[in-house]
DNA sequence: TTCATACCTG
DNA sequence: CAGGTATGAA
């Protein structure tokens, strides 16, 4: 199939220029026409994502003037209104605005957006949990939002098979010609790429001297078409998904840990959710098939896992705050401000208000607020889609490096909407490349099981995380800071113990109203929300009475007088509970 | 050398 | 907690 990816990403109205083709094949539009048309959206194609150090540099000027052209202000304008006439939903009042309400939304914020950005312009991970949490507590109406968008996308579908089916032979070869150079990959540039659209189907089929059959302009444009209809369709659905997601994984934690759940009826509500959220059928059924299946396997295989019994460890239930039900409530309730939500939903869709498309509806754009001609570059680009065939052997479909995180961060529209799209995938289960600070919260729970977990440990329970090396080495540092903190705590105590006049080191005992263990408890599981592992105390107890015994034996004039200490402890790690290992764990610990 | 870890420091 | 250094094994 063609490659329309680049095009169609979700970086782009992909709706609208949809519609945009459709619209100059429906009119009769020449060639030419349809040339113009591509050519147009070729200029809002994605261009490289300017590093952040040439991001002054405006080398590319001329697209912006290309884009300023009277001409192309008239497609946009025509664009525009196709816009808003597919944006009035079937049913106003049950999404409040359609998405050309959540432009103007955008528009009206995009002023004071632009300087949050530039007041905080690279906190990819505390910055926006908070929008996270905005932009995800409204799932209810995301919900159907969603469904809305089926619809419609449906309809385009409908509408252009309708087209093709009664186009093909109208089309010619010249036409073909003009569709198939798209860009190939999301940041790619046009010019780039069709010099190197050798892989294009269509060419190949020239090359092939294959010119008598074939396929139609028209078909090939259905083909694509669906196809990326599809593949955008299970885009969106998957990132809902995943930003609902997160909380059934808290269940299993919860579950697993022997905390009385919340509750069917939250879970239930997720299903539920679910019916709505199905994919479109008929054109790439398994695209969004394959991540839904394999979160629900995972969600099953957690649910069906082994109990948790011999884990004393457990999230507060006596505790004020019970962090996870109330999240989980908030999202079952769907208790939303539907603008975020249409604004999510916008910038899932790749409306946004940098986009080319985001300022044909924002009207006039104001040159001097919306900055450097670089935002129409997109950057999607940064985001690694992985290929669906990729998606389904890891599981994860996204991937975003340090360096995608900071591009986001950089975002021109990275103030509120973009971030609540970046907060979005900062809460899905994306393959991270950094450890976040939810990931050292989830670690350091996971100390009261494991003084000493070795690098495969680490990989089985952080699922979520790329390993790379210098992931590996800072969670096992992440550990030995930990261990540090621990054995100097627990050295303190037992130094005071030998000076309070203990003599017996068995009557050494770390209790829960200890200090020793309001010391540590501080450290380790500083909210409070989890209940440590009675476990851990037999732990603490142990490694108490060895450094007491030791020092009271005069071994600490040794230097490396710890040492067998620490070759006891090390033999003392206990299994983790499996509910560290849910997918979402780590982002929603931070949020307890 | 490279890599991993322990120890120390800010 | 991360950075730096020292140390030792491969």
């Amino acid at each position: 199939p063609l490659r329309f990816s680049g095009l169609l990403s979700p970086g782009h109205n992909t709706c609208s220029w949809i519609l945009q083709c459709l619209e100059d094949y429906e009119h009769g539009a020449s060639a030419g026409e349809g040339v113009q048309a591509l050519a147009f959206a070729r200029t809002c194609a994605p261009a490289p994502v300017p590093c952040a150090s040439n991001r002054d540099q405006l080398s590319d000027q001329h697209l912006w003037d290309q884009f300023s052209d009277q001409h192309l202000q008239a497609k946009r304008a025509r664009v525009e209104s196709i816009i808003q006439g597919m944006s009035l939903p079937p049913t106003p009042q049950a999404f409040g605005k359609g998405l050309e309400a959540a432009f103007g939304h955008e528009r009206e914020r995009g002023g004071e957006m632009l300087l949050e950005s530039k007041r905080k312009p690279r906190v990819p991970q505390q910055g926006t949990r908070a929008a996270r949490r905005v932009a995800a507590k409204g799932c209810q109406q995301l919900k159907e939002q969603l469904c809305f968008l089926e619809q419609q996308l449906r309809q385009l579908q409908e509408k252009l098979s309708q087209v093709c089916d009664s186009g093909d032979a109208a089309q010619t070869q010249e036409g073909a010609e003009k569709v198939h150079p798209l860009p190939g990959k999301l940041g790619d540039r046009w010019d780039k790429d069709s010099a190197a659209a050798t892989s294009d189907p269509c060419k190949e089929d020239e090359d092939r001297g294959d010119t008598g059959t074939l396929p139609s302009a028209a078909r090939v444009l259905s083909q694509a078409l669906k196809h990326e209809l599809a593949v955008v369709t299970s885009w969106v659905v998957d990132s809902v998904l995943k930003t609902v997601w997160p909380k059934a994984a808290n269940h299993l934690l919860q579950q697993h840990c022997s905390l009385p759940v919340p509750g069917p009826d939250a879970r239930r509500e997720h299903f539920a959710a679910g019916k709505c959220r199905k994919p479109l059928g008929k054109p790439c059924p398994m695209k969004a098939q394959g991540s839904l299946g394999s979160l629900q396997a995972e969600t099953l295989s957690g649910a069906s896992g082994k109990s948790p019994g011999s884990h004393a460890g457990s999230f507060s239930s006596k505790g004020v705050r019970k962090p996870f039900q109330v999240s989980s409530v908030g999202y079952s309730l769907g208790l939303a401000n539907p603008g975020q939500d249409s604004q999510l939903l916008s910038q899932l869709l790749g409306y946004g208000q940098h986009g080319l498309w985001g300022s044909v509806s924002c009207g006039t754009p104001s040159a001097p607020e919306r900055g450097p001609p670089e935002p129409f570059d997109l950057h999607w680009g940064t985001v690694k889609l992985r290929s669906s065939v990729v998606r389904q052997q890891h599981q994860h479909p996204l991937s975003l490096s340090p360096a995608d995180m900071e591009s986001l961060a950089l975002l021109p529209a990275g103030r509120d909407g973009c971030r609540e799209l970046q907060a979005a995938m900062d809460g899905a289960p994306f393959m991270q490349e950094t450890l976040t600070p939810g990931h050292l919260k989830k670690a350091k729970l996971m100390f009261f099981f494991t003084r000493y977990p070795s690098s495969t440990l680490l990989k089985t329970y952080f699922l979520d995380v790329q390993f790379s090396r210098c992931i590996t080495s800072q969670l096992i540092k992440w550990f030995s800071n930990f261990r540090e903190f621990y054995y100097i705590q627990v050295e303190k105590f037992a130094r005071q113990a030998l000076l309070e006049g203990v003599v017996d080191a068995g009557t050494l005992r770390v209790s829960r109203d200890s200090e020793l263990f309001r010391a540590l408890n501080m450290h380790y599981n500083k909210g409070n929300d989890f209940e440590v592992p009675g476990r851990f105390l037999e732990v603490a107890s142990l490694t108490l009475r060895e450094f007491f015994s030791a020092v009271r034996a005069g071994k600490d004039a040794d230097p490396s007088w710890k040492k067998p200490i620490y070759k006891i402890i090390s033999k003392l790690d206990s299994d983790i509970p499996e509910g560290f290992k849910a997918t979402g764990c780590s982002q929603e610990l931070l949020h307890s």
